[in-house]
RNA sequence: GAUCUCGUAGCUCAGCUGGUAGAGCAAUACACUUUUAAUGUAUGGGCCCUGGGUUCGAGUCCCAGCGGGAUCACCA
């Protein structure tokens, strides 16, 4: 049995067992109680100081009669020293010779008691006089090695297995814990900035009738008691601005949104945008808004606003610089898109060796222009203001060129981070950009936002004006911890589903009679299944066992063909 | 979706123009009471991703598939 083990599983498996026979359970109920953690012991450190704490042990190093070893907790790691005098004060050894030096695995869960002290090299140590097992760990952790001067050896990196087995690599990689615990501390600093200005955190519904606010292909699912299709939300957009319709001053959301599009290393198919609706601003004051929130944001959760990503130091502190669309697309390509027709834009897109077709409208080719030409330019912190009309369905026309809007993004690193309007209260116009979608729609556009007529009757009960902003969060968190690929700021990022390794089933040879000896060999012998044995004749499966038995020296009894003839009759 | 590339021991990786599967770490055993990538000696551990093909012979060459990664396209 076993056969599908490794060496190392079946070890630990058998230390379970060894470890039950000496009356020690490796999955203990009842609580530890512990009074420090490994990084506090540090910090706090105070020579003879004694301290209860419980962890994974991470490395072990048996030296005779005393044994070093790191024991590792959320905080980070601590060295014990344990000796089998102080450990075994009495003539009874077990627990050190048996249980700490052969029982004890590296990842294993122990809670220990001892008393801080610095070795003559000069590390904060635990003289350990308690040690218990807290739970058995039966399967081996990847063994990462750091050196004196901090250069990791075998290092845990295959991207497929860390992200597929996300509890080991947040066990062996320092670094992927930090990036986690930053991100909590980047979203708990906004949430804290939002509700010191008074606003609102709220729930709306992730399961949707009219995947709406956005335009991006959704998934969707049936409600069988109303027998309807809905749709996990693309957006929570609309949601908020009913809320602000119903009289709230600011509401906001981490809203996590589903898009069934492509995956890739800024793509996942649910993703998180934090979503805020200011109402009786525009979106000047949100930009002010948007920029003292993400330097709060910065000092939070990294102490300072210069952000090093890859080469760069990004500066997030306010203010940050601002350009129109207009602007930004003379400054790159030196074309002025005011007053141009549809046609022009299409023609200089062409020009510039952009592929262009009948489907997109003007909106889209502008958008198309700055995408190429402009967006990857801006690594500073900047605001790009003032987009077309078409491009954006859900915002107020610009106060002064009704071609234009009154929207901003916000670049960083050459992406967008940001997105904001002065919100579209207007009804009628609200109703009427919906309608050109649709034409969009009908001229092939996919992405074209469908009709909410709810959402147009809110605005027709009275929105007041209002200023929204949405920030990708996995985005941010990405570019604030120096990450390039949203898997790595995302505990769980979707993969294709594992195939079942389906082994061969050794327990159907047992059950038609094959000596527990020869099933680990029958699937290396080349029988795989029952039915490989079925379809064999008895004598070739004889003579063919008894050869694999010679080749491999196996020291175990050979097979008669009346066994062989007994199992095939077994199987029928 | 396209192109390139990778898949070998628990982990990190060698393996040449095809010829009996390798190293370090981890594991097991022994020694060692202040080590820290502990050390020394010994031992065990492989469906070489899967399925076809070429060949006397395939980890290696060819084809297909599965799963990664990179680049590109797509993603208001």
């Amino acid at each position: 049995m076993n056969a599908h083990l490794s060496p190392e599983e079946i070890v630990r498996r058998e230390a379970l067992q060894r470890l039950r026979g000496l009356g020690i359970d490796p999955f203990p109920a009842a609580e530890f109680v512990t009074n420090q953690s490994a990084q506090g012991s540090k910090d706090q450190y105070q020579e003879g100081l004694e301290v209860t704490l419980a962890g994974r042990i991470m490395n072990q190093r048996v030296m005779g009669k005393a044994t070093f070893a790191d024991l590792q907790d959320s905080s980070g790691k601590i060295q014990l020293y344990l000796n089998v005098d102080e450990i075994c004060p009495g003539e009874d050894k077990t627990l050190y010779n048996d249980v700490i030096k052969h029982l004890v695995h590296f990842g294993d869960y122990i809670g220990i008691t001892g008393k801080l002290f610095t070795t003559k090299m000069g590390e904060i140590s635990v003289k350990v006089s308690h040690f218990q097992i807290l739970a058995k760990s039966i399967k081996p952790l990847p063994v990462v090695k750091k050196d004196a001067d901090g250069n990791i050896f075998d290092a845990f990196t295959d991207p497929e297995s860390r992200y597929r087995m996300r509890y080991v690599d947040l066990v062996v990689n320092d670094h992927v814990k930090k990036t986690f615990y930053t991100r909590t501390k980047i979203v708990n600093a906004m949430r804290q900035f939002f509700n010191d200005h008074g606003y609102l955190e709220v729930d709306t519904p992730v399961l949707q009738n009219i995947p709406g606010g956005a335009a991006a292909r959704p998934f969707i699912t049936h409600h069988n008691a109303l027998d309807i299709p809905m749709y996990l939300r693309i957006a929570n957009e609309l949601y908020l601005k009913r809320l602000i319709v119903g009289g709230f001053d600011g509401v906001y959301e981490f809203s996590r949104n589903f898009r069934n599009e492509g995956m890739d290393r800024t793509h996942n198919p649910e993703f998180t945008v934090m979503e805020i609706y200011v109402a009786f601003k525009d979106y000047n004051w949100m930009m002010t808004f948007t920029e003292n929130m993400l330097g709060h944001v910065c000092h939070q959760a990294l102490g300072t606003t210069e952000v090093q990503h890859g080469e760069k130091v990004l500066n997030f502190t306010p203010p940050f610089k601002r350009v129109t669309m207009t602007q930004s697309i003379i400054d790159f390509t030196g074309f002025d898109i005011t007053g141009k027709t549809e046609k022009e834009i299409f023609e200089f897109c062409k020009s510039i060796g952009l592929e262009v077709n009948e489907s997109m409208g003007k909106g889209k080719l502008i958008d198309e222009i700055f995408g190429a030409k402009c967006e990857k330019n801006y690594i500073q912190p900047t605001f790009i203001t003032d987009y077309p009309v078409e491009m954006s369905p859900l915002c107020k026309r610009h106060r002064e060129n009704p071609e234009l809007t009154e929207r901003f993004e916000l670049m960083v690193n050459g992406k967008e981070i940001a997105n904001a309007y002065s919100e579209l209260n207007d009804p009628i116009d609200q109703l009427e950009r919906f309608e050109e979608q649709m034409k969009l729609m009908e001229r092939g556009d996919d992405e074209a936002m469908f009709i909410d007529h709810d959402f147009i009757r809110s605005l027709e009960y009275g929105m007041p004006p209002t200023s929204g902003m949405g920030i990708g969060v996995d985005r941010l968190v990405m570019l604030l911890t120096n990450n390039d690929t949203i898997q790595e700021v995302l505990f769980f990022p979707q993969m294709r589903p594992e195939k079942p390794v389906h082994g061969p089933d050794l327990s159907s040879f047992r059950n038609i009679g094959v000596m527990d000896e020869w099933v680990e060999h029958l699937p290396k012998a080349g029988f795989i299944d029952l039915d490989s044995l079925k379809n064999a004749k008895p004598t070739a499966i004889h003579q063919q066992l008894n050869g694999y038995r010679k080749k491999n020296k196996l020291e175990i009894p050979t097979i008669q063909l009346s066994d062989v003839e007994s199992w095939v009759a077994a199987i029928n």
